[in-house]
DNA sequence: GCCCAGGAGTGTG
DNA sequence: CACACTCATGGG
């Protein structure tokens, strides 16, 4: 099946590219594909319409790909009102079309425990793995990524010989304290509460909280620290200290929109890494 | 080979 | 509260 949708702003290299979602790839004739729930799909942008390719029969693709993109965000609007500071205002600028994606609150969790002290190209590839070995198959050679009950099926000496190092056991442990529904009991508290509920997953400190927080659950006052924020919030606006000091500058700063703010300044950052270490296409 | 990665957990001062 | 150390590994 094949329809339209129209998206603005949208960068769908800027918004798939990297950093916040793992699965979509650029295919050779440049356009974005990947599974989303049980679909494999295929994007295309022209300007602000996105044509949406899908297997015959998909049930509710257009929700899904709404969904994922955030249609009802007012981006516009979010970017108005981060621009009130100027050091934000000058990074936005050439990333009007970054939007947050939503992801699905397991997959999400699951994908930043593993993402703990890893390159993107490698979370990238552990994700493939799991996904390869407890995934079901939508097309050859893409497997959707595991649920949750699969995951918790498989043990600890299988986990161990997938390449995740110590993040097995952290994978392994969450599954095992998580019973079917516990997610969608997450999804009704408040950010506040939500991520101290996270902190208590093994393998989930400060920053995958948030990461799940915002990319999961949708809290997009959540407001993820890592290396790159890091170095951004020291390098602009002369910010540094403990993860609790730098999150309530970022709450007082940014607001109900801090995770928007985030994606700019790490997207920023990034971009003034090294040609050889520089993750994101040309352009 | 060397460096570092969308860190967390644990122990210590 | 802050720091120091360990954890296990592969992509660039």
């Amino acid at each position: 099946m094949r329809f339209d949708i129209k998206i603005a702003p949208l960068n769908l290299d800027l918004t798939l590219g990297c950093g916040q979602t793992f699965r979509w790839r650029k295919a050779l004739d440049g356009l974005w594909e990947g599974p989303l729930a049980d679909q494999f799909i295929r994007l295309e942008q022209k300007g602000s319409i996105v044509h949406v390719m899908a297997s015959p029969g998909g049930r509710n693709v257009e929700e899904l790909i709404k969904a994922h993109l955030r249609v009802d965000d007012d981006v516009r609007g979010i970017q108005k009102a981060l621009a009130e500071d100027p050091v934000m205002a000058a990074g936005i600028s050439k990333l009007r079309g970054l939007r947050i994606v939503k992801l699905d609150e397991w997959e999400c969790l699951i994908s930043f425990i593993l993402a703990t002290y890893a390159n993107i190209p490698r979370i990238t590839k552990m994700i493939e793995t799991l996904s390869a070995r407890y995934g079901d198959r939508i097309v050859a050679g893409v497997n959707s990524f595991p649920n949750q009950e699969r995951l918790r099926s498989v043990t600890l000496s299988e986990l161990s010989k997938c390449g995740f190092g110590y993040r097995a056991k952290f994978i392994h442990e969450a599954c095992k304290v998580l019973d079917d529904d516990a997610l969608s009991e997450f999804q009704r508290m408040s950010y506040e509460d939500l991520r101290e509920r996270l902190k208590q997953l093994p393998g989930v400190g400060d920053k995958v909280a948030d990461c799940v927080s915002l990319f999961g659950f949708g809290r997009l006052d959540a407001f993820p620290i890592d290396v790159w924020i890091e170095r951004a919030l020291r390098r602009l606006y002369h910010k540094k200290g403990s993860y609790s000091k730098l999150r309530e500058f970022s709450h007082e700063r940014f607001g109900p929109y801090a995770g928007y703010a985030q994606e700019y300044l790490y997207y920023n950052e990034r971009l003034r890494a090294p040609r050889g270490r520089c993750v994101f296409s040309e352009e």
